[in-house]
DNA sequence: TTCTAAATGATAATGATTTTCATTGACATT
DNA sequence: AATGTCAATGAAAATCATTATCATTTAGAA
């Protein structure tokens, strides 16, 4: 079933991106070895604007205002598809469903204010090096990590606590 | 509808813990303002022997054998209590269901292999050191975090690559 | 032992994501 | 530009993990 939304507004703290054009978004999808839709174009462009972090739910939600015709099973489908070519990274807060970003070149872990959703990109070299570390102690290839921080940001620390 | 699968006999290296009995097990549900039940008594026992990361699935399967009795329902409704009282944690790997342990005196993160689902439970004071600094540069309260590495195990590389 | 709120288990419901399948469309080739 | 073919699409159903409902049972206080 198809439900519609309103998402919460919430800021974001995000590295550096630079913008795309439409012509580089056809070529990323050909890279990928996929036929290049309208559809596809589409959700590309509408993930290179506003949140970085979306769900896939919300970006159905905000393609269908300009572009009904989309199915969520395509957006499910592709963004599928670019997760596994690296081109979107998929970023999971405890059971919440999963947001996606466009991949930056910079990689970054992420802090999250559990309160308003906040979140802020960051990026730590000695963590990186310990995690190398920690996998090269235990005979491990490190292939991957997900590092997510949890608390609350200082506009939700200074207004008081509860609800 | 309940479902039985054969779950996979995967290795782990943890943390010392130490054993629990009956009473402590009896004990700990009483601290938490909840009826001691066999169902209870039964789950904390089941968890406190063989895998230490275990689904509710496969908990719910492995109580089914000698205690038949058991809903899935009371294995998640419990596993939740214990998670909220911190009795248990509850760890996410990707989009793959919830694996839970009964909390050891030791904080740890876990180093698992992608191939054979082996888990290394370690401790790393530097890196939440580090993460306690990242927190404070952003002006966070932290409140929590995961850190989870990915990789191959040395068996698993030695074994040759794919599927 | 009695009483009552909490706990249980069977089942239905939910929410996120994936699959199915009939139809459409991209694009390589005439 | 017209054709053919296989990938892509969208609507809908299916799946999977998890949670809620509700009639019945039970722990444990009185
Ligand atoms: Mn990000
Ligand atoms: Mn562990
Ligand atoms: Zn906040
Ligand atoms: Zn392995």
């Amino acid at each position: 079933m198809t439900r519609l939304v309103k998402g919460q507004q919430n800021k974001e703290v995000l590295i550096e991106r630079e913008p795309i054009d439409i012509e580089s978004f056809k070529k990323m999808i050909r890279q990928m070895g996929l036929k290049v839709t309208k559809q596809r174009v589409h959700i590309l462009e509408a993930m290179s604007s506003g949140r970085a972090h979306i769900t896939a739910q919300e970006l159905f939600e905000k393609l269908n205002k300009n572009h009904p015709e989309i199915g969520f099973a395509t957006v499910y489908r592709f963004l599928k598809n670019m997760t596994e070519h690296s081109l979107v990274t998929e970023v999971r807060m405890g059971g919440f469903p999963a947001r996606y970003e466009l991949t930056p070149n910079q990689h970054h872990d992420h802090l999250n204010c559990t309160q308003c959703g906040k979140i802020v990109e960051f990026e730590n070299e000695s963590i990186e090096e310990l995690q190398l570390a920690v996998a090269k102690k235990f005979n491990f290839k490190l292939t991957g990590h997900v590092l997510e921080l949890y608390g609350q940001c200082d506009q939700c620390n200074s207004k008081g606590s509860d609800t």
